[in-house]
DNA sequence: ACGTATTTGTTCGTATGTATC
DNA sequence: GGATACATACGAACAAATACG
């Protein structure tokens, strides 16, 4: 398998196949490399051999080491722009995959300060919170919670299951155009909740954006706050 | 303290009362509530009663309860806002705060495809990556790397150690002006050097920038890679 | 690595006052 | 007045996360 004299280290060939092991999807986004021991067995080499590869597969990015836990096939990240009209069902078609919003439970409060202000209402106006499951092909990108005025968009909910897609149920609503105005970002541990649903370890944060959509003429429509896997995926902001 | 015949509720009267020692500073951002327990004992009532309170408290985003540590004073976040023209001086010096940059350690090593690319330059050209701790009167804001071409920049080093400024440093070096060119955000747990520099609980996540300066031609100059304390830090990216 | 103590989170049950029909 | 629903308040126990030796 490995030659010791064709002028290339043994480390970097041990490298090279694993990476080819990696495109040939032998190996797949987030599956556990055999331990260092077994790469040892398999190679012949010492574990140092072993390790020096490992150590440039995770200094290009190809895989990532956990202590106590093992190496693992780093997930091909999702770069996801945000920008004043960005849509996820939109930005997920881009990429040749199909989008789908799940809606997870609706709650109808009174706003409080942290969601009247934004959206330009009375403190105690009645709100509907919306919680979303984003998926790609099938699997988990974002968890959001959209928040509007329930009186302002009383049907979006029942539109948005049908089309699973917010785009498509504030065009419903008579919404024509929208635009995000800012956008939020920190980040924080997953609830038990979001590890669940995302798939996510409960060691691994998510990044959380919180922005508002404003129509045309720049009236607050919605409040979104959307929790995205940092593992896998990457914001992109471009002014 | 308490009274049960106002008209107001228990809770109420006890969240208002602590609300009222936030505002006084009696407790300040950061501070430990007293425990539950010892709360019941000074208002004489039952801890679902103090969870009531805190609840409304927490909602209202004035303190945060940790599971197995306590309930404590929120920080006031750090809104950090991202622009073309971010500059992290005038950033913190507009919130009337004295902001300083110190050199940690300078790297020099040889450019691999993750820095060649955005920097257009070849694979193996030299770089300088200069590694630096952000503060704001005293207190640690971000860690930054910052990747540029040691041929191109050969003083810059000195430069930033003699003005703990980026923008002086590229001044110096005879660049009137840069833009930034795209931010990629994720976010990780901390290395053990971040919790230590940036006083970080070793579960509380990092904010991951990366960007692209480019100067005024649109010729790139350096590659910033900072990291935020989650907890304490919001980017605010206005398109 | 493990047990113990501390602290918040959750879930039972019970009682009381208030507003509404 | 009586029945009902709802929010408030109290009591007890256990679960889960954390700190610390």
């Amino acid at each position: 398998m490995l030659s010791r004299s064709d002028g290339k280290t043994l480390w970097r060939q041990i490298a090279l196949q694993i990476e080819a092991d990696i495109r040939a999807q032998v190996l797949r986004p987030g599956d556990k490399l055999p331990t260092e021991w077994e790469l040892t067995a398999r190679f012949g080499v010492n574990r140092h051999t072993v390790r020096r590869a490992l150590a440039a597969l995770a200094d290009s990015g190809a895989v990532r080491a956990e202590q106590g836990r093992g190496t693992f096939v780093q997930q091909g990240l999702l770069e996801y722009p945000i920008t004043r009209k960005t849509r996820f069902s939109e930005t997920i078609r881009k990429r040749a995959q199909e989008p789908l919003g799940e809606v997870l439970r609706v709650a109808e409060e009174r706003a409080n300060g942290r969601f009247a202000a934004p959206l330009e209402i009375e403190v105690g106006t009645v709100v509907c919170q919306m919680e979303v499951l984003r998926r790609a092909d099938g699997f988990p990108i974002a968890m959001a919670s959209h928040v509007f005025e329930r009186a302002r968009f009383p049907c979006i909910v029942e539109d948005y299951r049908a089309s699973g897609s917010l785009t498509e149920a504030l065009k419903a609503a008579g919404v024509r155009d929208y635009s995000r105005l800012q956008t939020k970002v920190t980040a924080r541990l997953p609830s038990p909740e979001e590890t669940r649903l995302l798939k996510l370890a409960k060691t691994r944060p998510v990044l959380v954006t919180e922005s508002v959509d404003v129509d045309a003429a720049g009236v607050p429509l919605a409040i979104s706050i959307s929790r995205f896997p940092a593992d896998r995926v990457q914001l992109v902001f471009e002014p």
